[in-house]
RNA sequence: GCCCUGGUAGUGUAGCGGCCUAUCAUGAAGCCCUGUCGAGGCUUCGACCCGGAUUCAAAUUCCGGCCAGGGCGCCA
């Protein structure tokens, strides 16, 4: 028996036709006489009736029913039969073949399925098993609903912008997995040479230096979909591997490469849901993402602004903020609006002054406004023309709650910043099915690190900078794709001088001998005749996480690694025989016979 | 490496010193039922992550471990 249909598929005006369906058995339910399965697959529902009445006289109704108690749940069967209308009064508007039904005149058990440790059919509470069930059983958690439509959106999104960008001269072009090891950046994962014995591959952190010598060999304009791989510690948006959209392009500025992704985005937009994706996304500055959001990924669908009141709440003779100001940090503060603020009763207050140390906060101070004033119970170090002025700069009007924060700048805006999600989430004001797409430009090109108090890239080391490298806070051409608060990717038009490459790399602290020995070959390919170019790479797993409204993106990834970098499907990382070692010439140090060598 | 939360039948949960021979739902097995759609009814089955400690008494408290998730560090 061949399919005619799939389950999805058939409407009234297939009735009368014969048809026979593959799939899987959902639910059954029999009621002693006739009998109805649902019949499940990619596609969709289609209901099977058992209806000993109904059947043709040469059917075997004994030996069918038979067959049909051996359909256990989740098992892959064959049916045929007849379709027809569902009895009046019985169709089932909620799916779309719900108006008929196949009548089954015989049925086959292609794959018996054993009791299945988890529910693959669409449950009224919505509960879903631990993840490591779903993890181990993924096969069976894939049959759900939610993880189809999921994958199919993944697989759209990326026929869409394939779409695109073959319309934009762009070449799909792949680079190598195994690379070289280079300093710096994320943990190499290493493989090691059978044929070199003591030498490692690295599998590619991003094709990175192969895109860029891609349009020194003049391809013009590339594009990946890359598998990439660092060996850091997961999170609910990083694991291991991960997929980038991958692309670069010669002879283009910042503006070309931002254009490129809008207008792929706009045209997925439009396959995806019909819509139109407004173009071209605001720009914001990384400064006034610091001073305004605290962070340097804004959440932008909601506001909630941070304000610097450091010249007004400075003047407070306020122990705590004068001791801050004078060690030359900042004063931050939030206005929540009298709607919003009666929400917030003094026991909330202090959950936010908690969570404000916990975000790397000294506290928080906090005044409501009452009567045209602000009162508090520290409002008494703030003489009536500070209160004024902090009433007018921030527009405070009666009921409004006021939140300061004051410290060192950047920890004082990421800490607000995080507060600012906080009251964002617990107050319901971020709205759902909104895409808040924006550039944040004109970043630094370096940053210098708090800890050890060197030089660091805001990128990475291939940065064009936009003046010259010896300049104070010098700034970098690279740019971020940011979506409700989160990074999706990040673009620069890149360095095409060797010898301001050398440069760069030597100002991060790179010896002229390891710079030879890790990146010579790259310095020569710039030595002839290189473009100016430039690209970007967007993190496709987070993207379609945000766009599927995912927690994490391990639900848009078919096979994904759990926290502790490990798969439960075919149980990796594993242990491998000693020959192999031995072949590779590897002896681990975590090897359990050790002490017997 | 560190911090937080959790671990109870196949699955999801309640219980948080004695009322536990451990709740409920779902499931599975069996029976009944000819129009359901997460079918329904009846019966049955099935669990306290591991080790130690405290206690007359531990699923419950404490200590150590293991497992899962979230976070810090890390992620050019």
């Amino acid at each position: 028996m061949k399919r005619t249909h799939t389950c999805g598929e058939l409407r009234t005006s297939d009735i009368g036709t014969e048809a026979c369906l593959q799939g899987w058995v959902r639910f059954s339910r029999d009621h002693g006489g006739v009998a109805f399965i649902d019949l499940a697959d990619r596609y969709g529902i289609t209901q099977v009736v058992f209806d000993p009445e109904d059947l043709s006289k040469d059917a075997d109704a004994e030996a069918l029913a038979e067959t049909m108690r051996s359909f256990t749940r989740e098992s892959a069967v064959s049916i045929r039969g007849t379709v027809r209308s569902r009895v009046e009064g019985t169709e089932d508007e909620r799916n779309p073949t719900g108006d008929v039904e196949v009548l089954i005149t015989s049925a086959e058990l292609l794959g018996k399925s054993d009791v299945p440790p988890l529910e693959v059919g669409d449950q009224k509470e919505g509960v879903l098993p631990s993840e490591d069930i779903r993890m181990k059983y993924r096969y069976l958690d894939l049959r759900r609903t939610d993880m189809i439509r999921t994958l199919e959106t993944r697989s759209r999104f990326m026929h869409f912008a394939r779409q695109y960008l073959e319309t934009q001269r762009f070449l799909e072009i792949e680079t190598p997995i195994l690379g070289r090891s280079t300093p710096e950046g994320a943990r190499d994962y290493l493989v090691p040479s059978r044929v070199h014995p003591g030498t490692f591959y690295a599998l590619a952190q991003s094709p990175q230096l192969f895109k860029q010598m891609l349009m020194v060999g003049g391809m013009d304009r590339y594009y990946q979909i890359a598998r990439c791989f660092r060996d850091e510690d997961s999170r609910k948006d990083r694991q291991p591997e991960f997929t980038q959209l991958d692309m670069e392009m010669s002879f283009v500025d910042e503006k070309d490469i931002q254009d490129v992704i809008e207008g792929m985005l706009a045209h997925v937009w439009k396959g995806l849901y019909g819509k139109k994706l407004e173009t071209p996304f605001r720009r914001i500055s990384y400064k006034e993402a610091m001073w305004s959001y605290g962070s340097d990924k804004p959440d932008l669908r909601f506001g909630l602004r941070l304000n610097d009141v450091t010249d007004i709440a400075g003047k407070a003779d306020y122990e705590i903020f004068r001791r801050i100001i004078s060690k030359g940090g900042i004063i931050l503060g939030i206005r929540i609006e009298a709607a919003l603020a009666e929400k917030i009763g003094r026991n909330e207050v202090d959950r936010y002054i908690e969570h404000a140390k916990k975000v790397g906060l000294g506290g928080l101070t906090w005044m409501r406004a009452r009567d045209g004033t602000l009162d508090s119970n520290i409002v008494k170090y703030f003489s009536p023309e500070v209160i004024g002025n902090l009433i007018g700069k921030l527009d405070i009007k009666d009921g409004d709650l006021l939140f300061l924060f004051a410290g060192p700048e950047k920890a004082t805006q990421e800490g607000a910043g995080q507060v600012r999600l906080k009251l964002a989430e617990d107050l319901g004001l971020i709205p759902e099915g909104v895409f808040e797409f924006a550039w944040l430009v004109d970043c630094p090109l370096f940053e210098t690190d708090p800890v050890s108090g060197r030089l660091t890239t805001f990128h990475h080391p291939f940065v064009k900078p936009r003046s010259s490298l010896d300049d104070d806070n010098v700034m970098g051409s690279s740019f971020d794709l940011v979506l409700n608060g989160s990074e999706l990717g990040s673009g620069s038009v890149r360095i095409n001088d060797p010898e301001m490459q050398r440069k760069a790399f030597s100002m991060l602290g790179m010896s002229a001998d390891k710079i030879e020995k890790d990146f010579g070959f790259f310095l020569e390919a710039l030595r002839y005749g290189a473009p100016p170019h430039g690209g970007i790479a967007l993190g496709i797993d987070r993207l379609i996480a945000m766009i599927t409204g995912k927690e994490t993106i391990r639900d848009t990834i078919a096979f994904p690694k759990n926290k502790r970098a490990q798969s439960l499907f075919d149980d990796s990382p594993a242990k491998v025989d000693d020959d192999k070692l031995e072949e590779l010439q590897i002896l681990s140090l975590a090897m359990d016979d050790l002490d017997d060598l």
